[in-house]
RNA sequence: GGGCGCAUAGCUCAGCGGUAGAGCACUACGUUGACAUCGUAGUGGUCGCAGGUUCGAUCCCUGCUGCGCCCACCA
């Protein structure tokens, strides 16, 4: 027997579904979740238990609908984010940064992994996400460096795979370079200061602007617009630049805006992007002045010489001030370049990177979305796709870290560059090349852009490059979920690489699921203290109940706002169920395998059956169109509102009748028996048909109940080979109701106390009416806290209400009708139906309408006015009588 | 500067060319043998603004306003 208090720690912890998540089904149609994996450094936070709980409630689904499901979990070596980490636990046991070998430190890494990586998977658990955890990947296991390896040497001897010398976003932290897209731009505050460059052999002088004065020793120009008027006298003429000594020109450039700062702009080829572009027009030279660690190194006076850059520019200016050539400062707000990971203010830097080519590779991934092989949903995520892949740039993809895969290039004693699967591999490219052996070749010491090998994830974890059964059977039958924010780093560069190494899309499609925020909408941060952690509200509420919350807030295309309040919508409605679940219990309702549907007679287990194929329709339709939100109401809305407030409280009179088992039969009603069994077995019938499909959603709750009712196997509900008509069942409980509702409405606005049972006549229109009246006798008179009498005697002053078919419901209430106030309820009734009524008449004298409206809108319109028209009469007559 | 999304009850959000919905909150009553994590009945909305299309617009179109986000620029 179920307890009486609900609490999902008392069983949750009971289960585990790895197993079932490692079933392999060979015979049936494929379907794989394509799991994100998470970094080795993480842990659970509320984005990831939304997202993983959505794949979770898919993947549940689908293994109930027969597929052979894959959900393969691993994890992500997060080249920059794990590196830093163990440097720092490194940094804070005593050994500084820059003092281990990369073999040590590469060994100090893998040991970390080892032991305390991947705390995620253990949480994932908790949640109830059903991976397959013995097929846990990691994308730096031997078989993911093959596979890398692989696909760098074809990128690289298809052309695609360069390298370049270009200017690049330069991390003065991690010391490395960074792709465009790990860059996050923030405002701060600033200074803009206004310097004097003296004009050579003069005393006049062009006012410079700028907010990094510091690069004033990478100056090789001054630019001014070539339309600029100020200025026309200028270009030509040189300046000599202030600190330096140094002569250099002004040349005339469109790139100089006259209208921000002075309209001259000092010209920093080597630390800026847009003065690199003019430096290559103008064939200027480049003088870099920094370090990779953004201190200032060569090319600067002896003085600043290792200063970082930001104390360099604090110098600068104080001297300048001095030699009385600057100008003003004004204080600004700028926006700056930080690297997202180290949050260092960037540098760009030109150097030698490693560079992929992405036109092609972006072009075939626009036809597969333009095309419909791949779908994003909500459908609009499709735009921020498309422009970011038709503005794509070149990817830089190396890191001068060491925690990642290595690139697999090797550079001959000349600098001659071989690119293979393996050093020997190289070697013979390098024999052939020299024509002699080689005494050694040296391997490119950078790694890989982390996202190199996680836009390889949905073909590294089926086995690519092998031929493998798995790639052959999943491949492409995908679903991916995942948040707005990795579409660019990840989603597009799955499709681009997938389709360039696979020649097939890695997944049909893309299910974009919004934020979680907190309750006033702000994004949850760290220094906002605003986080919420899904564990904690798993260890309050039950990981059902957080799961359950989560499907129902899984708007398509909005963010979630939640607070641990939220979590209260799973908690209380698992509650319900949890409740009613025991009342069937208590009530002798258990699992019966024989039931059959076909055989019910009763209105009432037929009602509900309707009730829950309907449900269970409405589901897989939500479900296929990604309605989270949408399954779970359904769920809800029948369970709470059809099963509970209506089903069970229409049958507690037949369950509390005496009539129990066969072998006290004698002396009992044999109907009521039969009709009480058939109520038990439609009962627990209908409940397991709840805890099913509740199964994707809350697969704890669903498994403790299924044992507690005797189900040995969660399986979806079927309904082929029913042959029952349902219609004229569900008729006359929608009936019922509406008389149940309306006596209970009457009396409360009559201010009736509940335990006073007044005496109620209803006034059937028919024979059929009255009978079916006469077998819900006791339900309606307990439900609605009346007496129902066959007549209320004569002197008794009575109120009526008229149904929709026109059926009277008496209220005898004695002396107490206050006539007056009983005629203006009646009249606002009247006049709220007028209105509609008058509103449909309208339209139907419109020729118009009844031209061009469709039938069925026609229809319901004459429909609803004939109602309306009935019932108007009848209270009238009722008015005129008072 | 370019683009995307959102605007519906006090709050959080569904919905949709044909009588405006849910949950929470609120009000009244209720501890009746499943459930107070509950029940019953209510209160509450000219669906952001202005035009247009349509027999009919909260829904479709255009413009505007406000909020959020993405990209680009930023001497």
């Amino acid at each position: 027997m179920l307890d009486k208090n609900f609490d999902p720690k008392s069983f949750e912890n009971n289960f585990s579904f790895e197993l079932e998540a490692s079933i392999r089904k060979p015979d049936a149609e494929p379907f794989m979740v394509l799991l994100p994996p998470p970094n080795v450094t993480g842990s659970l936070h509320v984005g990831h238990a939304l997202c993983y709980t959505l794949q979770d409630i898919i993947a549940r689904y689908k293994r109930l609908r027969g597929f052979d499901v894959l959900f393969q979990p691993g994890l992500d070596h997060a080249g920059i984010v794990t590196q830093l980490l163990v440097e720092k636990k490194l940094y804070d046991g005593g050994v500084p940064r820059g003092t281990l070998t990369r073999e040590a430190l590469l060994k100090e890494i893998w040991l970390w992994k080892e032991s305390s990586g991947g705390a995620i998977l253990d949480q994932m658990k908790i949640l109830g996400i059903s991976c397959d955890f013995s097929g846990l990947r990691f994308t730096l296991d031997e078989e993911s460096k093959r596979a890398v390896t692989k696909l760098f040497v074809k990128l690289y001897n298809d052309g695609l795979i360069y390298l370049g010398e270009r200017m690049i976003n330069w991390d003065p932290a991690i010391c490395s370079a960074i792709s465009d897209l790990e860059v996050v731009e923030r405002e701060v505050p600033g200074s803009m200061w206004y310097i004097r460059y003296m004009l050579e052999h003069s005393n006049n002088y062009i006012v410079v602007a700028t907010t990094r004065p510091e690069t004033i020793f990478g100056d090789v120009a001054v630019a001014v617009n070539p339309s600029d008027e100020r200025y026309a006298s200028f270009v030509g003429r040189n300046v000599v630049l202030p600190l330096v000594g140094k002569v250099i020109p002004i040349i005339a450039d469109a790139y100089a805006d006259p209208s921000k700062g002075t309209g001259a702009v000092k010209i920093t080829p080597a630390h800026d992007f847009n003065d690199y572009e003019v430096g290559k027009r103008h064939d200027l030279p480049i003088v870099d002045i920094m370090n990779h660690k953004g201190e200032l190194q060569q090319n600067v006076p002896d003085m600043f010489c290792g200063l970082d850059r930001l104390e360099a520019r604090k110098l600068v200016i104080s001297l300048l001030k001095k030699k009385d050539l600057l100008e003003r400062t004004e204080s600004i707000k700028h926006i700056l370049p930080f690297g997202d990971r180290s949050g260092a203010l960037l540098e760009p830097r030109i150097t030698k990177q490693w560079f992929i080519r992405m036109e092609q590779m972006a072009s075939n991934a626009v036809s597969a979305v333009r095309d419909g092989r791949v779908n994003f949903l909500p459908k609009y995520w499709e735009n921020l796709y498309f422009e970011w892949l038709h503005n794509i740039e070149p990817w830089c993809i190396s890191r001068q870290i060491w925690w990642g895969h290595r690139i697999p290039a090797w550079y001959g004693p000349d600098g001659q560059v071989f690119v293979a699967e393996s050093l020997e591999q190289a070697k013979a490219a390098a024999v052939k090349f020299y024509g002699k052996n080689v005494v050694h070749l040296e391997q490119d010491s950078d790694v890989l852009d982390t996202w190199f090998s996680s836009a390889m994830w949905p073909f590294v974890t089926l086995g690519w490059p092998n031929d493998s059964e798995a790639f052959k059977k999943f491949y492409s039958n995908t679903v991916v979920v995942t948040g707005f924010d990795i579409i660019f780093f990840w989603i597009a560069r799955m499709v681009m690489f997938g389709i360039y190494a696979t020649g097939e899309i890695p997944f049909k499609n893309v299910y974009i699921h919004g934020l979680v925020r907190d309750e006033k909408g702000q994004k949850m941060s760290k220094s906002k203290k605003n986080i919420i952690d899904p564990l904690d509200l798993c260890a309050k509420y039950g990981a059902d109940a957080l799961r359950y919350t989560f499907a129902s807030l899984a708007s398509p295309g909005r963010d979630i706002k939640m607070t641990d309040k939220s979590v209260e919508l799973g908690r209380n409605f698992l509650t319900k169920l949890w409740n009613v679940v025991r009342f069937a219990q208590m009530n002798g309702c258990f699992y019966n395998k024989e039931f059959n549907i076909n055989e019910v007679k009763n209105p009432l287990a037929k009602w509900i059956i309707f009730k829950v194929q309907e449900m269970v329709k409405n589901i897989e339709q939500a479900i296929d169109d990604y309605r989270f939100d949408e399954m779970s109401g359904y769920i809800y809305h029948c369970l709470w509102d059809c099963f509970c407030d209506w089903y069970m409280e229409l049958i507690k009179p037949i369950l509390s009748s005496s009539a129990t088992a066969p072998e006290i039969l004698e002396g009992y009603d044999l109907q009521q028996m039969l009709l009480k069994k058939d109520i038990r077995d439609a009962t627990a019938w209908a409940i397991v048909q709840f805890v099913q499909v509740l199964y994707p959603i809350t697969p704890f709750i669903a498994k403790k109940l299924c044992g507690e009712l005797g189900v040995m196997e969660i399986t979806w509900p079927d309904f082929s080979g029913i042959a029952t008509d349902f219609t004229y069942a569900v008729k006359e409980i929608e009936f019922i109701r509406e008389i149940v509702g309306s006596i209970r409405s009457l009396k409360q606005y009559l201010q009736i106390p509940v335990f006073e049972r007044i005496n109620v006549q209803i006034n059937a229109i028919n024979a059929e009416t009255y009978e079916l009246l006469k077998s819900y006798r006791e339900s309606v008179a307990t439900m609605a806290g009346v007496n129902l009498v066959d007549a209320i005697a004569g002197e008794e002053r009575t109120i009526s209400v008229v149904l929709n078919d026109g059926a009277t419901v008496l209220l005898g209430l004695g002396e107490r009708v206050d006539i007056s106030r009983e005629k203006e309820r009646l009249i606002g009734e009247i006049k709220k139906m007028e209105k509609i009524r008058n509103d449909a008449m309208a339209k139907l004298s419109n020729a118009d309408f009844l031209d061009k409206a469709s039938d069925d809108v026609v229809t319901e319109h004459r429909k609803r006015v004939d109602v309306l028209s009935r019932k108007i009469e009848k209270i009238s007559g009722i008015i005129s009588n008072l």
